[in-house]
DNA sequence: ATAAAAGTTAGACATCTGTCCAAGAATTAG
DNA sequence: CTAATTCTTGGACAGATGTCTAACTTTTAT
């Protein structure tokens, strides 16, 4: 990301943001992101390719600004009444739920990127990012480090939605529930 | 790949890969892997370009090939006589001795590509490929399926070579299997 | 209202990408 | 040994990439 996107954001600067992640979202539901050029991404935003490498590094970068966007629904900073035990559930059932009332738009992707570029990319962006949400709530009842706690538990509500939605074993979230505590060892 | 490596591959064959896979990892340890160029590799390889994109459709499928040529020295097939608990530490163990063995290597590449791009590549084509060896090691005593808790293994593995060797904390093969057994609840 | 600062855009540029083909080399079979 | 087959290679190609610059527009401050 070349614009720092937190600070005296402009409308415009927002406007031209989410023309270009609109426009990846719209892209890979119709082939795969591999195949995706930065021409077809700036002809469907209407913007001069100047104005997109003006915003991005690339479209790897675009493609992680899109994560933020999409995760943004995800992180409302609310985490702080629960406990470790519950936490792991929480931010489970916020991921699960996101997914189940976008079904048909991740279906589309899904079947145009049957590489798992994409999901790997997203797993990382959550695994590596995702720390700062959630650091409070692992308390320092053990001596493990707090930040290896952090990504085990991200990793393995990874693995359990990976398990549901991109290997396609309908699981109620109750089930899920269930193998993430077995997972976990709750 | 384009080029089936398993079936009768030719001294010739062998050597082509050989070169190219060579010269990736001597480039990657001086440069970042998204500023190696296709030209730079069939450079040091010494073939012409024509035989790069004859094996390989781009530089990540070579990247995937290396992984593989890296991995050949792990899977050495004598797992059948252990056991579920000791198979995590086992597999485990093997890793951490190949990245100990080759510490200016890795420190090398690692020094080059700050971003995780490359681990993070390294780990999922060990999650998505490296069911294959363990598949007869988690035996039906639990109900939870058997590709859940592979994939769910070799994460937490990941997890911890990742807070030693990336994150650089430095910890003794003893202390690691703590960490691991406390993470994968054993 | 005006000037300075900041952001946007068009086009040119060198380089890289991945595909294609046809000539040449090497391997295999009869 | 020769012919058939397969593999390797060089060169050409259209399109994509990422950088740069100079003109242009918008925003901000006085």
């Amino acid at each position: 990301m070349r614009i720092e996107t937190k600070k005296s954001q402009s409308r415009n600067k927002k406007r031209t943001l989410l023309a270009f992640s609109a426009a990846l979202f719209n892209l890979v539901q119709k082939q795969s992101f591999e195949k995706v050029t930065v021409n077809q991404i700036r002809e469907i935003a209407d913007y001069p390719r100047s104005t997109f490498y003006n915003y991005f590094e690339d479209k790897f970068d675009l493609l992680d600004y899109c994560w933020s966007v999409l995760l943004d629904q995800i992180n409302v900073p609310n985490t702080d009444s629960i406990n470790n035990q519950t936490a792991i559930t929480v931010y489970f059932d916020r991921e699960y739920d996101l997914i189940k009332d976008n079904m048909d738009t991740f279906e589309k992707i899904l079947r145009n990127n049957p590489s798992n570029f994409l999901s790997a990319s997203l797993n990382n962006y959550i695994v590596s990012g995702g720390g700062k949400m959630f650091e409070h709530i692992f308390t320092d009842e053990t001596d493990m480090p707090k930040e290896l706690l952090l990504n085990h538990c991200f990793a393995t509500i990874t693995i359990v939605l990976d398990w549901i939605f991109i290997k396609h074993h309908d699981l109620s979230k109750e089930q899920a529930h269930v193998y993430l505590a077995n997972l976990y060892g709750i």
